[in-house]
DNA sequence: AGCATGAATAGATATCTGTCAATATAGATA
DNA sequence: TATCTATATTGACAGATATCTATTCATGCT
Protein backbone atom coordinates (compact mmCIF):
# COMPACT_ATOMS: atom_id res chain seq x y z
CA UNK A 1 0.00 0.00 0.00
CA UNK A 2 1.67 2.96 -1.52
CA UNK A 3 1.49 6.11 0.84
CA UNK A 4 -1.17 8.18 -0.89
CA UNK A 5 0.04 11.73 -2.79
CA UNK A 6 -2.09 13.74 -0.27
CA UNK A 7 -0.53 16.66 -0.69
CA UNK A 8 -0.20 16.69 -4.17
CA UNK A 9 -0.57 20.45 -6.30
CA UNK A 10 -2.19 22.26 -3.14
CA UNK A 11 -1.08 25.52 -3.46
CA UNK A 12 -0.52 27.88 -0.28
CA UNK A 13 -3.89 28.32 1.61
CA UNK A 14 -3.68 32.04 1.33
CA UNK A 15 -2.79 31.89 -2.19
CA UNK A 16 -6.30 30.53 -3.47
CA UNK A 17 -8.81 28.47 -2.26
CA UNK A 18 -8.93 24.87 -2.15
CA UNK A 19 -10.78 22.65 -4.22
CA UNK A 20 -12.63 19.85 -1.81
CA UNK A 21 -10.10 17.14 -3.47
CA UNK A 22 -7.39 19.23 -1.98
CA UNK A 23 -8.48 19.72 0.84
CA UNK A 24 -10.11 16.60 1.45
CA UNK A 25 -6.32 15.41 1.22
CA UNK A 26 -4.25 17.70 3.04
CA UNK A 27 -7.19 17.33 6.14
CA UNK A 28 -6.02 13.47 6.50
CA UNK A 29 -2.55 14.89 6.98
CA UNK A 30 -3.54 17.64 9.57
CA UNK A 31 -5.87 15.09 10.91
CA UNK A 32 -3.08 13.06 11.60
CA UNK A 33 -0.58 15.80 12.97
CA UNK A 34 -3.91 16.69 15.46
CA UNK A 35 -3.44 13.85 18.08
CA UNK A 36 -1.19 14.82 21.49
CA UNK A 37 0.59 11.50 20.97
CA UNK A 38 0.96 11.04 17.91
CA UNK A 39 2.20 15.00 17.28
CA UNK A 40 5.07 13.60 20.20
CA UNK A 41 5.82 10.51 18.20
CA UNK A 42 6.25 12.50 15.86
CA UNK A 43 8.41 14.88 17.80
CA UNK A 44 10.38 12.63 19.27
CA UNK A 45 11.04 10.77 15.59
CA UNK A 46 12.14 14.50 14.27
CA UNK A 47 14.04 15.55 16.87
CA UNK A 48 16.43 12.08 17.52
CA UNK A 49 20.03 12.01 16.47
CA UNK A 50 20.45 9.95 13.85
CA UNK A 51 16.81 10.20 12.46
CA UNK A 52 15.90 7.09 13.32
CA UNK A 53 14.34 5.49 16.53
CA UNK A 54 12.93 2.41 17.22
CA UNK A 55 9.77 1.80 18.50
CA UNK A 56 10.63 0.21 21.92
CA UNK A 57 12.06 3.62 22.69
CA UNK A 58 8.97 5.39 21.47
CA UNK A 59 6.50 2.94 23.27
CA UNK A 60 8.78 3.65 27.00
CA UNK A 61 8.12 7.76 26.53
CA UNK A 62 4.25 6.89 27.36
CA UNK A 63 1.57 5.68 29.45
CA UNK A 64 -0.32 4.00 26.50
CA UNK A 65 -0.57 0.27 25.26
CA UNK A 66 1.60 -0.97 22.62
CA UNK A 67 -0.97 -1.13 20.47
CA UNK A 68 -1.87 2.21 20.22
CA UNK A 69 1.68 3.43 19.86
CA UNK A 70 1.43 1.07 16.99
CA UNK A 71 -1.67 2.33 16.04
CA UNK A 72 -0.39 6.08 15.64
CA UNK A 73 2.43 5.06 14.00
CA UNK A 74 0.19 3.40 11.58
CA UNK A 75 -1.20 6.46 10.66
CA UNK A 76 1.50 8.45 10.60
CA UNK A 77 2.81 6.57 8.11
CA UNK A 78 0.00 6.23 5.92
CA UNK A 79 -0.32 10.08 5.79
CA UNK A 80 3.66 9.68 4.43
CA UNK A 81 4.89 11.69 7.53
CA UNK A 82 7.02 8.64 8.39
CA UNK A 83 8.19 5.21 7.09
CA UNK A 84 9.83 2.43 8.88
CA UNK A 85 12.07 -0.26 8.44
CA UNK A 86 12.90 -3.58 10.07
CA UNK A 87 16.54 -4.98 10.88
CA UNK A 88 16.42 -7.79 12.91
CA UNK A 89 13.75 -7.78 15.63
CA UNK A 90 13.47 -4.23 15.74
CA UNK A 91 11.56 -1.93 13.65
CA UNK A 92 12.62 1.72 12.92
CA UNK A 93 10.92 4.81 12.51
CA UNK A 94 12.10 8.05 10.33
CA UNK A 95 10.60 11.50 9.65
CA UNK A 96 10.11 11.82 5.76
CA UNK A 97 11.00 15.31 5.85
CA UNK A 98 9.25 16.59 2.31
CA UNK A 99 5.96 15.97 3.86
CA UNK A 100 6.71 18.32 7.17
CA UNK A 101 7.89 20.72 4.34
CA UNK A 102 4.92 20.90 2.27
CA UNK A 103 3.05 20.88 5.22
CA UNK A 104 4.86 24.43 6.32
CA UNK A 105 4.74 25.56 2.87
CA UNK A 106 1.40 25.09 2.56
CA UNK A 107 0.92 26.96 6.00
CA UNK A 108 2.95 29.79 4.56
CA UNK A 109 1.46 33.62 5.18
CA UNK A 110 2.83 36.20 2.93
CA UNK A 111 4.48 38.99 5.53
CA UNK A 112 1.84 41.24 6.32
CA UNK A 113 3.41 44.83 4.87
CA UNK B 1 -14.03 33.61 25.79
CA UNK B 2 -10.29 34.60 25.24
CA UNK B 3 -8.65 32.48 22.72
CA UNK B 4 -5.99 30.29 24.61
CA UNK B 5 -2.35 30.13 23.42
CA UNK B 6 -2.42 26.48 22.45
CA UNK B 7 1.53 27.37 20.84
CA UNK B 8 2.90 29.02 23.58
CA UNK B 9 6.45 28.08 23.82
CA UNK B 10 6.18 24.91 21.43
CA UNK B 11 9.86 24.59 19.98
CA UNK B 12 10.26 22.97 16.18
CA UNK B 13 9.20 19.16 16.18
CA UNK B 14 12.38 18.57 14.68
CA UNK B 15 14.54 20.19 17.32
CA UNK B 16 13.45 18.62 20.82
CA UNK B 17 10.56 16.22 21.58
CA UNK B 18 7.27 18.11 22.64
CA UNK B 19 6.28 17.77 26.64
CA UNK B 20 2.47 16.12 26.69
CA UNK B 21 1.22 19.93 27.56
CA UNK B 22 2.36 21.25 24.40
CA UNK B 23 1.36 18.54 22.09
CA UNK B 24 -1.96 18.81 23.52
CA UNK B 25 -1.88 22.60 22.72
CA UNK B 26 -0.68 22.06 18.96
CA UNK B 27 -2.53 19.16 18.72
CA UNK B 28 -5.94 20.84 19.37
CA UNK B 29 -5.04 23.24 16.43
CA UNK B 30 -3.53 20.70 13.93
CA UNK B 31 -7.46 19.37 14.63
CA UNK B 32 -8.95 21.88 13.82
CA UNK B 33 -6.86 22.19 10.32
CA UNK B 34 -7.95 18.07 10.17
CA UNK B 35 -11.24 18.84 8.43
CA UNK B 36 -12.14 19.01 4.82
CA UNK B 37 -14.73 21.81 5.27
CA UNK B 38 -12.63 23.73 7.94
CA UNK B 39 -9.65 23.88 5.46
CA UNK B 40 -11.36 24.91 2.83
CA UNK B 41 -13.39 27.41 5.28
CA UNK B 42 -9.95 28.57 6.21
CA UNK B 43 -8.24 29.03 2.58
CA UNK B 44 -11.26 30.78 1.40
CA UNK B 45 -10.45 33.56 4.03
CA UNK B 46 -6.95 33.72 3.74
CA UNK B 47 -6.35 34.33 0.11
CA UNK B 48 -9.55 36.56 -0.06
CA UNK B 49 -8.35 40.17 -1.47
CA UNK B 50 -8.97 42.52 1.58
CA UNK B 51 -8.27 39.50 4.06
CA UNK B 52 -12.39 39.39 4.81
CA UNK B 53 -15.00 37.41 4.05
CA UNK B 54 -18.51 37.36 5.15
CA UNK B 55 -20.09 34.14 6.65
CA UNK B 56 -22.70 34.02 3.90
CA UNK B 57 -19.99 34.16 1.21
CA UNK B 58 -18.57 31.21 2.67
CA UNK B 59 -22.00 29.42 3.57
CA UNK B 60 -22.33 29.40 -0.32
CA UNK B 61 -19.29 27.81 -0.99
CA UNK B 62 -20.18 24.79 0.26
CA UNK B 63 -22.94 21.99 0.28
CA UNK B 64 -23.54 22.50 4.07
CA UNK B 65 -25.95 23.78 6.15
CA UNK B 66 -25.43 27.12 7.35
CA UNK B 67 -25.40 25.62 11.02
CA UNK B 68 -22.74 23.49 10.34
CA UNK B 69 -20.88 26.07 9.03
CA UNK B 70 -21.27 28.44 11.80
CA UNK B 71 -19.77 25.67 14.18
CA UNK B 72 -16.20 25.18 11.70
CA UNK B 73 -15.84 29.21 12.43
CA UNK B 74 -16.39 28.38 15.81
CA UNK B 75 -14.12 26.17 16.15
CA UNK B 76 -11.20 28.04 13.94
CA UNK B 77 -12.31 31.02 15.85
CA UNK B 78 -11.10 28.96 19.35
CA UNK B 79 -8.01 27.96 18.37
CA UNK B 80 -6.76 31.29 17.09
CA UNK B 81 -6.94 30.66 13.21
CA UNK B 82 -9.66 33.01 12.69
CA UNK B 83 -11.54 36.08 14.23
CA UNK B 84 -14.52 37.83 13.50
CA UNK B 85 -16.39 41.25 13.64
CA UNK B 86 -20.11 41.62 14.02
CA UNK B 87 -20.80 45.08 11.04
CA UNK B 88 -24.22 45.68 10.63
CA UNK B 89 -26.47 42.83 9.94
CA UNK B 90 -23.30 40.88 8.69
CA UNK B 91 -20.21 39.03 10.26
CA UNK B 92 -17.04 39.23 9.12
CA UNK B 93 -14.06 36.34 9.65
CA UNK B 94 -10.26 37.71 9.25
CA UNK B 95 -7.23 35.13 9.00
CA UNK B 96 -4.69 35.50 12.34
CA UNK B 97 -1.65 35.02 10.11
CA UNK B 98 0.39 34.71 13.67
CA UNK B 99 -0.56 31.74 14.31
CA UNK B 100 -0.60 30.41 10.93
CA UNK B 101 3.22 31.28 11.01
CA UNK B 102 3.84 30.06 14.43
CA UNK B 103 2.45 26.32 13.24
CA UNK B 104 4.73 26.88 10.16
CA UNK B 105 7.41 27.42 11.89
CA UNK B 106 6.60 24.36 14.29
CA UNK B 107 6.79 22.27 11.13
CA UNK B 108 10.42 23.37 9.65
CA UNK B 109 13.23 20.69 9.30
CA UNK B 110 16.47 21.63 8.77
CA UNK B 111 17.60 21.39 5.73
CA UNK B 112 19.37 17.65 5.14
CA UNK B 113 22.19 18.31 4.09
C1' DA C 1 -43.92 47.61 16.91
C1' DG C 2 -43.59 44.16 13.46
C1' DC C 3 -41.18 41.76 10.10
C1' DA C 4 -37.30 40.07 7.31
C1' DT C 5 -32.61 38.50 7.11
C1' DG C 6 -27.91 36.94 8.63
C1' DA C 7 -25.76 34.22 11.97
C1' DA C 8 -25.41 31.48 16.32
C1' DT C 9 -27.16 28.02 19.50
C1' DA C 10 -29.57 23.76 21.12
C1' DG C 11 -30.59 19.14 20.76
C1' DA C 12 -30.49 14.74 18.33
C1' DT C 13 -28.07 11.23 15.87
C1' DA C 14 -25.04 8.46 12.97
C1' DT C 15 -20.36 7.91 12.27
C1' DC C 16 -15.58 8.17 13.49
C1' DT C 17 -11.66 7.52 16.61
C1' DG C 18 -8.55 6.43 20.49
C1' DT C 19 -7.93 3.00 23.57
C1' DC C 20 -7.47 -1.60 25.47
C1' DA C 21 -7.05 -6.86 25.97
C1' DA C 22 -6.24 -10.72 23.30
C1' DT C 23 -4.07 -12.70 19.60
C1' DA C 24 -1.11 -13.14 15.56
C1' DT C 25 3.19 -12.47 13.08
C1' DA C 26 8.17 -12.05 12.46
C1' DG C 27 12.67 -12.76 13.71
C1' DA C 28 16.39 -14.47 16.93
C1' DT C 29 18.28 -18.01 19.69
C1' DA C 30 18.77 -22.22 22.10
C1' DT D 1 11.53 -27.43 16.77
C1' DA D 2 10.45 -24.82 20.68
C1' DT D 3 10.53 -20.53 22.77
C1' DC D 4 11.31 -15.82 23.68
C1' DT D 5 11.00 -10.90 22.27
C1' DA D 6 9.43 -7.03 19.38
C1' DT D 7 5.57 -5.31 16.54
C1' DA D 8 1.36 -5.61 14.29
C1' DT D 9 -3.50 -6.91 13.89
C1' DT D 10 -8.22 -7.87 15.55
C1' DG D 11 -12.35 -6.90 17.84
C1' DA D 12 -14.84 -4.35 21.21
C1' DC D 13 -16.32 -0.18 23.30
C1' DA D 14 -16.71 4.53 25.30
C1' DG D 15 -16.31 9.06 24.06
C1' DA D 16 -15.76 12.60 20.44
C1' DT D 17 -17.40 14.84 16.23
C1' DA D 18 -19.80 16.35 11.94
C1' DT D 19 -24.09 16.97 10.47
C1' DC D 20 -28.93 18.06 10.46
C1' DT D 21 -33.52 20.43 11.91
C1' DA D 22 -35.56 23.64 14.81
C1' DT D 23 -35.03 27.58 17.30
C1' DT D 24 -33.06 31.85 19.05
C1' DC D 25 -30.51 36.07 18.76
C1' DA D 26 -29.14 40.40 16.47
C1' DT D 27 -29.69 43.89 13.28
C1' DG D 28 -31.98 46.71 9.82
C1' DC D 29 -36.11 48.29 7.61
C1' DT D 30 -40.92 49.59 6.96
Amino acid sequence: MEPLELLECSPPLAREPLTMQQAAGVAQVFKALGDPVRLRILSIVASHTGGEVCVCDITGAFDVSQPTISHHLKVLKEVGLLTSERRGSWVYYRLVPETLSELSALLNVPATV
